[in-house]
DNA sequence: TTGTATGCGTTATCAG
DNA sequence: CTGATAACGCATACAA
């Protein structure tokens, strides 16, 4: 592989000259002429600048790690879909990877993201509420912050720039809607009481909730919810919130099982207005999380330095087919 | 941000003696009490290796690029998720990008990667047909192919590992099935004539299908197959097939828009099988792409080396209640 | 087993 | 405007 030593001597001049004509640093200037034949010689040794070298002799590097917890879940996506357009102006490269939920992977993946000095690192996913692991969360993102910047979505807690959806006040506006449509009997599908958003947007609910209340615990996906729904179909309620649009999903699939019809026999709403749900029917009553919104604020945040802050994302709830107003008849 | 330097003075030994207790070089060995008292060192001063200077001195790279289309796609998160674990005992290091479409942009992203002197490139997504772009995204590769491995899920034609869903076979195959049930008015949403992939399913259904058919091209989209189900209406036929699933789901909104009930007014199928579908009434039948096992396919292809090869992975048509039996009565 | 010295490819500093 | 040359941080051949 040609490197940039061949093409100065292809061009007859000097390593120094062909690294300006090539790279453009802006406070030298190189003749046009002898930028013509650094160029061409380039082209014609197919010249490929070493990255490594490059960020080593700048000391510095342009990459961005983004840490997700699922790239198959459409939560992360989307975010993720919001980093990547947000960083392209920037000229940025994203580093994405997954933890897959591990708590031990994620902080792998920190520590791999400052191995690459990259120039920040954005975190994605609910922060562990084990004590013991908070603390090795926070230790690593402390090591990385003396390097670069970095931005949390999550919940606030840790000294970063954090974006914040305002998943407690989604969870009430939802309870407040539900109440006003004559709903009095309810249900939440919580995920773990470990799980910081699950709870959140439980425990917002359960705030704003005027009525009868049952609050079933699970693991937070679409399995767990299903068990869910089948353990809270015992108890009758009129409408059941699951946190997540996966969990509802689950929980839908589970009642469709149990020939339990959404929402002539229940009502049922989720969180985070996912684009699956386009497809399904009933349209599915949701708190609606502006995912594109969220990735590009992370971005801004991070590039943009300074004393670290949260960001709220304001949230709001999409009423559709699956919570109907029973309050106008049947 | 220390140095190996500064740790191998912290402890007291030689920088060579430091890397080689970190790094753990097979063919030297450390005396452990040495060994330790590195290790406490490094963690002393919370010591981060600059991947950088280590890929330069290594002259080599342990990261593998992935290039895919959209990352909100769930064909390409799907096979996303088989590369990453695959990757994942060699303890390699993904670098995830999307190209949007773009071809230029996929170019950039090529070019990227070999600037980082990556491993080996994964490209999933159909190649251009376009003589032009092809041409140039060949250069690309080419250029690349001297200093590490490409393998290209999608299809054969470039001198390159190739994973190859048998997308022709599976859309005969739903063709035939659909046959059998007693179809013979079908037509097909077929995609952009340019889209190889498209092209594949579409033309393999034209080959096996025996009856009537009408093939309406569109944009490789939710939009582009809505507007083109509506056309299709008019010419009534008893069933469609959408060349993906994501354009069978937008067939699917349009046709209930219009109240045109799938299954009972027409019959509808896709391909892919995403994981989506799980939560769509009625249940679309399609053809089943093993998506983790095509990741995990690139990748073995990709790191084993070796002669370019093509693999072509098996599809199965799954039969569900978008396409009934009419041989069976109603 | 340990230490010394060299080189990886590039940028940046400092003279010409 | 151009050209030597010294870093950058680490791995490794070579020497001890």
């Amino acid at each position: 592989m040609a490197r940039l030593t061949d093409v100065a001597q292809e061009a007859g001049v000097s390593l120094a000259t062909a690294s300006r004509a090539l790279n453009g640093s802006r406070d030298r200037q190189v003749r046009p002429e002898l930028r013509e034949r650094v160029l061409a010689a380039a082209i014609r040794l197919n010249y490929s600048p070493h990255a490594a070298a490059q960020a080593m002799a700048r000391g510095r590097s342009d990459a961005i790690g983004l840490i997700i917890g699922d790239i198959t879940d459409p939560y992360f996506t989307g975010v993720s879909a919001g980093v990547s357009h947000a960083v392209q102006p920037s000229g940025g490269v994203v580093t994405l990877a997954s933890t897959g939920g591990d708590h031990a992977r994620r902080i792998t993946l920190i520590n791999l993201m400052r191995s690459q000095r990259a120039r920040a690192i954005i975190l994605a996913g609910a922060l562990p509420v084990d004590e013991a692991e908070l603390a090795e969360l926070d230790a690593a993102l402390a090591a990385y912050a003396e390097l670069g910047q970095v931005a949390l979505i999550s919940q606030p807690g840790l000294t970063h720039h954090t974006v914040h959806p305002d998943n407690g006040g989604g969870a009430e506006a939802l309870a407040r809607g539900l109440n006003e449509r004559g709903y009095t009997r309810a249900a939440i599908i919580a995920g773990p009481p470990t799980h910081q958003t699950a709870t959140e947007r439980a425990e917002g609910f359960a705030r704003a909730w005027q009525g009868e209340l049952r609050i079933h615990p699970c693991s937070f996906d679409r399995a767990g919810a299903g068990q869910a729904m089948v353990e809270l179909m015992k108890h009758r309620p009129e409408v059941v919130f699951a946190v997540t649009d996966v969990m509802a999903l689950g929980a839908l699939a589970a009642a469709r099982d149990a020939g339990v019809q959404v929402p002539n026999d229940v009502a049922l709403a989720g969180f985070g207005d996912i684009p699956t749900l386009a497809d399904v029917r009933p349209q599915l009553t949701t708190v609606r999380l502006p995912l594109e919104e969220i990735g590009a604020t992370a971005v801004e945040l991070a590039l943009g330095g300074g004393e670290p802050q949260t960001l709220e994302i304001d949230v709001n709830v999409q009423w559709r087919e699956s919570t109907p107003d029973l309050t106008k008849g049947l």
